[in-house]
This record gives C-alpha cells, structure tokens and sequence, in this order.
DNA sequence: AAAATTGTTGACTACACGGTCAACTTGAGT
DNA sequence: ACTCAAGTTGACCGTGTAGTCAACAATTTT
C-alpha cells in the first residue's frame, strides 16, 4: 500500500504498472491478486487506509475546536507547507495533494476509486466548515453561509497547491494565510 | 490532434495510447510516427494548437479592454459555464480544464510538454492581471498587488473547475461571479 | 502431530503496446 | 509521360502488461 501511493502520487495512476508495485513492495504477483482484484482495488484500500490512519488523526488535531478558529487555518496552513517541502526533500519535486490529482485523473474511470476520493475530499472539507462557522460565530469574519465560504475557501487551497505540483514549486505558498484571511474577510489585521 | 486533445481530456494522459489515437483518427501507426516522435511530441502540437487557433482569439474577445473589467470577469464566468455545459452534453462527463488536470497528472514526466502546459497557463492568468490592474486602477476594487490577486484568483477558479471535474457536476460554478467578486472585494455590490 | 487454513511463489498465457520498415500511393512540377 | 518528394500502409518484432494456476510454505487450529 505504501508502495502504491508513492508511485501514483509521484507519477500517475494511468502510468503506474502492477509489476511496478510489486516490484517495489518487493511481493510477487501472485500474492498481490491473492489480496485484491486490480489496481484500483488496491488504490482504494492505499488511500483509505491512509486517511484514516494518517491524515484524520493529523487534521483531527490542527482543526481541534479546542484552538481559535482563524489560528487553526493558521496551521492548517503551515502543515500543507511542512507537508509539501517534506515530499520535495525526498522525492525531489512537490507533488501536491495525491487526493486531489487522482481524483481529477481518475474521474472519468475506475468508479468506486472515484467515490472514495469524493468521500474523503468531501470530509476534508467539513474541517474547513466549522472552522468557518466557528470564526462566524466570534465575529471574526462575516460568513452567514459557512458551507459556500467552506467551498470557496477549499476550491482555492486545492487550486493552489495543485499549482504547486505543476511548477513544482513550493514558492506560492507564501502568503497562503494572509490569502485566507483575506479571502474570508478576517476583521482583525492578523492574529497570532 | 483532435482525436488526441479528446482522448486525453475525456480520459487521461497515462491511459490514451498510440493505437487508440491512431484508431480515433483514422490514420495508421506508421502515419502517427512520421509526424510525429512520441505521445509526448503529439501532446505538445496539440495542445498548442488549440491554444493558438481557439482559445487565446475566445479569451482575446472576453478580456477586451474596451470592456469594463469587472463585466470582464462576469464574462469569462459565463464562458467557463458555457464551455462545461457543452462539454457535458458532448461526452457525458464535466471534463474540467484540460491543461491544469493534464499538467497536474504529467508533472512528474515528459518535462517537454510540461513545460508548454506551463506556459500556457501563465498566458491565461495574465487575462486576470490585467483585468485587476484595470479595475485597481477604475476604484472598483482595491487591489494594489494586482499579480498577487490574480494568482490567488487563477488558483480558486482552478480549483472550482476541477471540482466540477471531480464531483461531475456543474452545480460549482453557481455563483462563481459573485465569488470572484467577493475574492476581490467588489466594492459596488454588483455591476451588469 | 495432523489437519486445515492462509499466504507465497515461479512459471505460464494471451495480448496490447511502442516502435520500425520496405513497399506502395498520391500529387505537384516539369 | 516522367520524376521526385511527401505521405500512407500493412506486416512485423520485441517487450511489458494483466491475469491465472498448480504447487509449495507458513501459520494456526484441533
């Protein structure tokens, strides 16, 4: 699974051969059909498995209601930041949200692959959401629809850091936050 | 080149091969190599093409300056719409933007048409430059750093256009206008 | 310790793919 | 009518790919 997600997020899912997995997983084929049908079986069990055991817990914490609504974009931030220079030091190229790329790979074949990228997108979203909500409450932004800011908001990170990927480079996330903030109209100059 | 702009689009890079291009078009394999080296080659004079005989002389019309620039904007919206819904009632599918998901999915590889795709891109987003400089500079919009804002406004727009790739659906681009707007924080509440 | 279940393997098939080529066809110039 | 360049073609090759399977190994159950 660990080998699958490396090789389609740092190529393509279209361009990742089976051999290939194997070979990297250091299995052979036989084994890997014993345990699933096809690549994209596999490709959905890679990448639940890595939002429920990985990016939940993670996103869990940075949008922990527990923190001020606009310090949790705040490091929600500085995570995709630290997460994506992470990826360049190892793979030498950012390669943005494997989510998001699939997804729009994808989205023409390999149907349940697709739902399950829809599912998960759509939770990551839900982060953003409260978030929003909770910022409305306190009268830091003005946001009556916090689902449409929601969206807004989450459009434009994924436009962003897909951006990222095609130039490769980590370069327009400069300014990501003062963006969001003033993408949602924060009240306040700047908080912490 | 058409049968491989729409095989691309409507699939994907990785999953269109050379047969299927050749079959698509009508024209033997033996043909396909005296034009062209490789997918990659083909890629690159397609994309190109397309750009420079359709979209650059419809983008040209959109972002006139003889046209105010936020009815500019409202404009490219509608297009954007437009272009979709054709799109769908063609092959089913929201397809997206065909340079961004194909950027996305070849970043890793083909450097060559990577960096036309890359290009091209940075042409689209100089329509949006200037149209926020023109409208910085009529006191529709306060927008000093009028780079800055075009890219976070190319990012969102991205971003949207891929989710309706993702989610096969056009609902997304309800209320793009009034989102651009609010990105740009119009100060009128709304012109045409 | 025997049996049953779970997992692993290498060898195999069938086929699609990228790529080549010599022979052939077409069309324009003379 | 002849020439020559531009373009087309079907047949072909080697390789890589998805997928299968019977035999073997490891682990657990009884």
């Amino acid at each position: 699974m660990e080998a699958v997600r490396e090789l389609i997020w740092a190529g393509s899912y279209g361009a990742t051969t089976i051999d290939q997995i194997c070979q990297k997983a250091g299995v052979k084929k036989g084994s890997f059909y014993y345990f699933f049908d096809s690549k994209a079986d596999l490709a959905v069990a890679a990448i639940n498995e890595d939002w429920e055991q990985r990016r939940r817990p993670e996103l869990d914490a940075i949008f922990s209601p527990t923190i001020p609504p606009l310090e949790r974009l705040k490091k929600y931030c500085d995570y995709g930041y630290r997460f994506q220079a992470e990826i360049k030091a190892k793979f030498g190229c950012v390669l943005g949200c494997p989510l998001f790329t699939l997804g729009a790979e994808v989205s023409t074949q390999e149907a349940p692959l697709q739902k399950k990228i829809q599912e998960i997108l759509d939770q990551k979203r839900r982060y953003l959401e409260s978030t929003i909500r909770d910022a409305h409450a306190a009268g830091l932004i003005h946001a009556p629809d916090a689902e449409a800011k929601a969206r807004m908001l989450f459009s434009f990170y994924q436009g962003l850091i897909t951006e990222a990927r095609i130039h490769n480079s980590l370069e327009v996330f400069r300014g990501a936050v003062h963006h969001t903030y003033e993408l949602l109209g924060v009240k306040q100059p700047v908080p912490a």
